[in-house]
DNA sequence: GTACGGGTTTGATATGAATCAATCTGGATG
DNA sequence: CATCCAGATTGATTCATATCAAACCCGTAC
């Protein structure tokens, strides 16, 4: 017992990117085996977080960003006024913070949405790593942009499409991300609450609910509560291109 | 006389970082003096685009970011169904293109919206160069980190307000950034059409024209075409307000 | 077992902005 | 100078979604 104790003191912080069943969507899949080494060096084994705790907390001073490893997270950010954007959700293997490399403190809050544990990356190192390899560096280059265009594919959602096609477009996507990490695409538990879906999408809550029934009533899905089931990812898919026929 | 020619023609496509008047906006800030040289060895002079010209058009191959030098850039994607969703406006200073650094090719078209110089920082050696100078390194994700704040702001401007909302606080927005350029905050000129803004926006043009003309009733702003003076901008400052008073 | 409460669903009504349809403006063109 | 045309404005009507209000469901606590 004591023995168990000692053997976490030996190395407390460190995490095995070596042996990480994410490694290939995480970051080590940017860099070359001998070079997994010095990542391992920098990731600290962030501890377990249970659903509501926060991550990290906007506007406190901004050290790492962080790896899902397991769970899900979501981000938000609060306005002066008090109000939540809800700005996105990550999965095991996707990376947290990267919308705060601009500052000293957290853009946004990050909060678990179910049992999550995470990995840590300390920016000061990180970033003196992707100096040293270039490989890193690029991929993280990736991740930033593809945030962006993750982020503008979102604006565009806002301002253009109707409800059943924003939440269709949110479905497929999870789906998609399920899919990637070898768990069902068509059979999957939402990790967020209807309210943080509705503030994602822009929404109110009730129509969250409706659009959930209409799918529901035409058979593309069938949703309990957060155990959702895709019957026609045709059909899914059809929707979020209705705005595409119309419009050209 | 005769060395001025020489020194022309001696760097042809060489830009002059030192002598930009834009260097405490735009990438040079990052730097330091000594190191201004390197990047002076990878920036190209661009070319000048006329009104409507594209910098670069999505789906093509990636080869480049660029910094406006004057004029101004909208940067836009186009869905399958050929909508077009704006995704932002750049003035001097500011870099286009980092949405793109994921992938081989734009993930956006980039217009000049007036008569426009830009230079042009090859992504190979951009990238080379940030391996080299971690401050420089340090810029680019904070950059890219911004650009995703800023995505992340615009979302939520998209689906928690008002038009008046939108159209006051990109206003707001194009003041300061005229401001951060010497120029007037209350009195300029907008680069965009009334469609780009409300593209931009997600609002329809006649909206936008209407909040425009309200605004103009209430004594906030003069607007004549694209010649606008802010009369009024704690009035403006409320309106963006407006919802955060409501919510919390 | 019963009571509680957060999250969810359902229904009725209100509303902001889109859409449809003209009209207007001002700069470019012949 | 008259014509043209894209962009901008104004007005009337429609519609999707918010809002308000109530009921429901289910896991948890007492």
């Amino acid at each position: 017992m004591a023995q168990a104790i000692r053997i976490k003191q030996a190395s407390p912080l460190k995490a095995s990117c070596h042996k990480c069943s994410l490694s290939n969507l995480c970051l080590p899949l940017a860099i070359e085996e001998n070079d997994l080494d010095r990542l391992e060096d920098i990731v600290q084994q962030g501890r377990i977080f249970n659903r509501g705790e926060h991550i990290f907390e906007q506007s406190t001073p901004f050290r790492s960003c962080f790896a899902v490893r397991s769970g899900a997270v979501k981000t938000s950010i609060i306005t002066e006024g008090g109000e939540e954007q809800v700005t996105g959700f990550f999965m095991p293997g996707e990376l947290v913070g990267l919308d705060s490399m601009s500052g000293e403190s957290y853009a946004c809050t990050a909060k678990a949405l179910e049992r999550t544990s995470v990995c840590e990356f300390p920016v000061e190192k990180l970033e003196e790593l992707t100096g040293k390899l270039p490989d890193l560096q690029h991929h993280m280059y990736h991740l930033m942009s593809q945030e962006i265009q993750n982020s503008h594919q979102l604006a565009m959602l806002l301002s253009k499409n109707t409800a059943e096609e924003r939440i269709a477009a949110l479905l497929l996507s999870l789906s998609s991300r399920f899919q990637r990490r070898r768990m069902s695409p068509t059979n999957f538990s939402l990790p967020m609450a209807r309210n943080d879906i509705a503030n994602f999408l822009g929404l109110a809550v009730e129509t969250v609910s409706r659009v959930f029934t209409r799918f529901q009533n035409q058979g593309i899905i069938r949703a309990r509560g957060r155990e959702v089931e895709l019957l026609d990812v045709e059909a899914l898919q059809l929707v979020t291109r209705d705005s595409a026929r119309q419009g050209g």
